[in-house]
RNA sequence: GUGGUCGUAGCUCAGUUGGUUAGAGCGCUGGUUUGUGGUGCCGGAAGUCGCGGGUUCGAAUCCCGUCUUCCACCCCA
């Protein structure tokens, strides 16, 4: 009985078109990484467990694919810890090695283990697939494809400013124009819940903060306080819940509010730094957003972080996002290396390039001339000319059967192939080729230098 | 991980309160007097109605399970 084909969910298979729709986004992103100084790097699709595990925080753990190990694993684990509950022991007992998760903490592992190799401060970029043990939506997927631009090995902000420009850089050639590159900083975050008295509560506050744009002031206060973050805190807080106007404007009421947390002013004074080398004039087409709000759930982060949203109208999560992180290298072994990197998540930005119909039609790049078969005669006539054309730089193809001229016509129309080529009986004699423009219907018998001429 | 939703030819779907050999459009394929595609006309192939159980004389239709899709949480690209 016949197998019923599929692919597990969340996986997709590309065509074509789509294919080549893709490397246009990635081939635009290549280059604008490389324009700013980035090498690429590759990394193995899965990682020892322990390299990722606890990097993304609990929620990130648990959407990690885990591999399962070879040979007899069930022999060798201890099936007794199951029943006591303890899982996790089990699972890294029949598990050693883990699908990676996003690009970044394999890059972290990646400069610790080349460390010696590694002219700091080092800039890569790297393209490549991540899987997530997610439940699939629009825009969401198990296997999905990451472009991130890091650099590790200096803690200047200089490094963040670039990133957003790169950002509005590679956007702004997408003609993705009007996306909003929304900015925090960590240590913002960190400081309102020192003036708040709630810094063992940093992870709840955040996260029923993160959602303020969603739910509202009333039910991510009401939120907080089922987490038991007192009232009076929360009362702090209010100020943020009201912040309007500019990014300085925004700078200055949070400057007065975290006036008492040295923490938190630090972060203020990155996020001042950055805004005076980035007013909204000096980006093409994106626009920098303060938003203090925004959280973000990986752990690694410690100080600025990023997200980008497409343009309004346009119903997708983030397009992107990045950070910085100051101690990364360090859980590998590697102490006192910063970092700081961008993501661009390519499948994303293809759903919103095809929604808006910002796909260029020169994207569509397939054959451009097909030979007419009309026999074994002239086929071999037709055989003999093809790597003239291929030489001169032409696509070029010879259709493989004497099918009917109907067939290979409509093969032709099909593939939107612009040019046909007749060579039967009468043009093998006449030495030429009869040249079909499929377009406007127009035919002229040409020589083969004349043709090539034409096309090339 | 929680709650909901969808699943009928390659594709988009119809299929009345469970009742004979399950339909349409598009696509595919063949023909339309044989060297010309995109629109015409005529014919053809193709579905164990997601999968597995159950109820029934009888199930695409009702029930249970499972997988998949999409959605809201959660989280994120």
């Amino acid at each position: 009985m016949a197998q019923k084909p599929s692919i597990p969910k969340g996986t997709r298979d590309f065509s074509p078109l789509e294919v080549q729709r893709r490397q246009y986004i990635m081939n635009t992103i290549k280059r604008h990484f490389e324009l700013y100084g980035f090498m690429p790097i590759e990394t193995p699709s899965f990682e020892n467990s322990d390299t990722l595990m606890g990097k993304y925080g609990e929620e990130g753990d648990r959407l990690i694919f885990k591999i399962l190990n070879s040979g007899e694993y069930l022999k060798k684990a201890d099936v007794n810890l199951l029943e006591t509950g303890k899982e996790n022991q089990l699972t890294s007992q029949i598990s050693e090695k883990a699908l990676r998760y996003d690009l970044t903490v394999p890059f972290a592992r990646y400069v610790v283990q080349n460390q010696n190799d590694i002219t700091f401060p080092f800039k890569r970029f790297q393209m490549q697939n991540v899987w997530r043990a997610d439940r699939p939506q629009k825009g969401r997927f198990r296997e999905f494809t990451q472009c991130d631009a890091d650099v590790v090995g200096s803690d200047s902000l200089l490094q963040e400013v670039e990133l957003i420009q790169l950002y509005d850089a590679v956007f702004t050639d997408l003609k993705l124009n009007g996306c909003t590159i929304k900015i925090n900083n960590r240590k913002v975050l960190a400081g309102i819940a020192e003036v708040m008295g709630a810094e063992d509560r940093l992870i709840d506050f955040t996260v029923a903060l993160d959602k303020l744009d969603k739910i509202g002031k009333e039910k991510v206060q009401e939120e907080m306080r089922s987490k038991g973050i007192d009232q009076e805190a929360i009362d702090v807080l209010d100020p943020v819940f009201s912040l309007t106007g500019s990014y300085a404007d925004k700078i200055a009421s949070m400057k007065e509010l975290l006036k008492d947390s040295t923490i938190g002013l630090q972060g203020i004074e990155e996020l001042e730094f950055i805004n005076s080398f980035i007013d909204n004039s000096s980006l093409k087409s994106a626009a920098l957003d303060l938003d203090i709000t925004l959280a973000r759930g990986l752990n690694y982060y410690t100080g600025c972080i990023f997200e980008v949203a497409a343009p309004d109208g346009v119903k997708m999560g983030s397009i992107g996002g990045g950070g910085r992180y100051d101690d990364l290298t360090g859980i590998f072994g590697l102490k006192n290396v910063s970092g700081v990197g961008i993501s661009f998540g390519l499948d994303r930005i293809y759903l919103v390039i095809e929604q808006l119909e910002l796909f260029p039609d020169s994207v569509r790049a397939g054959v451009e001339v097909l030979f007419i078969n009309f026999g074994a005669t002239e086929a071999r006539y037709c055989a003999g000319l093809l790597s003239r054309f291929r030489e001169s730089g032409i696509k070029t193809e010879l259709y493989p059967d004497s099918a009917k001229m109907k067939k290979q016509m409509s093969y032709a129309d099909r593939n939107e192939i612009p040019y046909v080529i007749l060579a039967g009986e009468d043009e093998i004699a006449s030495g030429k080729l009869n040249l079909k423009n499929m377009r406007t219907g127009e035919q002229s018998l040409l020589t083969v230098q004349e043709v090539i001429d034409r096309l090339s």
